[in-house]
DNA sequence: CTTGACCTTCCAGTGCAGTGGAAGGTCTAG
DNA sequence: CTAGACCTTCCACTGCACTGGAAGGTCAAG
């Protein structure tokens, strides 16, 4: 599998993969006698991994170091579980906040279907909350 | 309230907040006849605003339009319904990829816990998850 | 043998959200 | 009146995660 064909089938580029590469999220790929890079088939995972990761709001320096867990690297097992402690407190942290921005959203939201019809005439001003 | 006692209050630095104003996120307060900023007391309620809503995940821009439609500026009600819907549905999305990591993490966790205490002997390499 | 798709390395630039520092002005306490 | 804390503007720099482009090599089809 050559680099186009994992950039096709993880959604992401070429120009990305490599920048993993550099970047120590990807192990650096066997290569074909003409000199590109030759991935095998389960990189795909690895790549797939690194987005959602990234997606859910990780670095991609903690996703190297979670991977790097993965690739059974030389850290300890009381490394690793204080590892996984931290970035799961970090998560649940995140998902805390989003929670209370939820909350406001919805709020404001909610305020603005109660305000809106009569107030929001042509030409108004819209003030869907009080100042500050 | 000059700049300095506005970054205390709120966790901030004179510089973010002089950043903020430039970026249109605070409103260009009145000044002493010294030419020092001055900031009425609830200015404290908008910066508090911007952190939470920053920590959640919105961008400054983001955050810039939220506040232009909290200042009573020129988009109808429908905009503002639209705008807030819109992150709303964003914060749901990052909630619900948050929460996938999350089981994600634990799940490692876990199979941490079993491995742990024969398998890593001193020296040992810690292999906690499975290759690929 | 040439064309075109695809690949290589290297270096530079982007957008975001600040952060640092220079050079200088203001105000209060001693 | 001077020291120090605090303020002003302006310009440049940081770190992150890419992204673009130049200059050139590889390989299969026609």
């Amino acid at each position: 599998m050559r680099i186009g064909a994992l950039a096709t089938a993880t959604g992401t580029t070429t120009k990305t993969l490599r920048f993993y590469e550099q970047a120590g999220l990807l192990t650096d790929p066997p290569r074909t006698p003409g000199g590109y890079r030759d991935y095998p088939a389960h990189t795909t995972a690895r790549v797939d991994f690194i987005r959602s990761a990234q997606a859910a709001g990780l670095s991609l320096a903690e996703i190297r170091d979670v991977l790097a867990i993965r690739d059974g690297g030389q850290p300890p097992c009381t490394h690793v579980t204080t590892l996984l402690g931290r970035h799961l407190a970090d998560v649940e942290r995140r998902i805390a906040e989003l929670e209370t921005t939820r909350a406001m959203l919805r709020e404001l939201t909610r305020t603005a279907s109660t305000i809106a019809p009569e107030t929001c005439t042509e030409g108004d001003i819209c003030r869907i909350l009080a100042a500050d």
